[in-house]
DNA sequence: AGTAAATTGTTATGTTATAACATAACGTTT
DNA sequence: AAACGTTATGTTATAACATAACAATTTACT
């Protein structure tokens, strides 16, 4: 695997994770005014929180947490700033989970692939090149042709085996 | 791809549906007779209608169409019976539409991976080991142990592209 | 400032799923 | 058959996840 496939590796327990978040805020912010999207406040808010979580993150736990800042939050409130965010590339959603999680690779739209640890809830995201085209290529087998792609693999994380 | 790595094809618009329904059933009953499981009335008729259709179909759904032969079913009544289908290996569920699917390859409980038609709504179903050994692989590149997988593919079936 | 478009607020409701406890059916032992 | 333990189902309520619909506000642009 490349270096480059691995999107979010899984972290260590004490990775600098305020850095972390600032950083992905700023190549956020970035990828937005890029793309000529505008990262509002609620938006920001909510991308924060996505990050400030280590795991996947659900969006009623988001608009709890969106309250503290912002009592008129109510679930669209959190809904429309999630629906945002991944169309800007900025957020995944998993599918198996329920509960959304930041991109590792903020400003080129695209699907990634999931490890997701069930002993800690940590989880990777790989984007390996391998996999989709093997996955193109077997379904193109069935006369398929694939828009998109949905892999996420549950098992446990180097920490947690 | 080996034929046999196709579970479910991609069904032709007038295959005998009433005849699959019928030999699903009846894999059904040896499938758990062999693994001392109880086939009751119930988990039997949401099985069928399960397989009666040809789409993957959703747990209220369901439930509204098992009230013509059971009036008192309630959700629990659909989600149990769709667990045991579950453990039992008779019944997949697709994450991505929150729906229910009859399995391939009753008897021996495994992960599928679905190609499912977003004009109209035909999914196959294979189990092709390139695609478990690559995932398996890669994520063993990362130190992760994969213990379940989930793939799904959106796009066009051969008779909708 | 005036206007259209985008965003957010607000209320209500739709959809999916499970908890908790009561009852019924089944199977085994005596 | 009676008593008992186990499994399955009935029943009520609610938790958890998500969106529709319309009003109010903010923003961008002329």
């Amino acid at each position: 695997m490349t270096e480059q496939s691995i999107l979010i590796p899984f972290k260590s327990q004490r990775h600098n994770h305020t850095s972390c978040v600032k950083t992905a805020l700023s190549e956020a912010e970035s990828a937005c005014s890029a793309l000529g999207l505008r990262l509002t406040k609620i938006r920001r808010q909510v991308l924060e929180l996505v990050w400030g979580s280590h795991a996947p993150i659900k969006a009623y736990e988001l608009l709890e947490q969106l309250h503290q800042q912002n009592p008129k939050a109510a679930p669209p409130t959190v809904y429309r700033a999630l629906e945002f965010l991944q169309n800007a590339g900025l957020v995944h959603r998993l599918e198996s989970l329920n509960a959304y999680l930041g991109c590792g690779k903020p400003g080129e739209p695209h699907l990634g692939q999931f490890l997701i640890c069930e002993t800690c809830g940590a989880v990777a995201e790989i984007n390996e090149p391998k996999i989709t085209r093997l996955l193109n290529e077997q379904a193109g087998l069935l006369g398929f042709k694939t828009q998109q792609q949905l892999v996420e693999l549950k098992g446990l994380c180097p920490q947690c085996s």
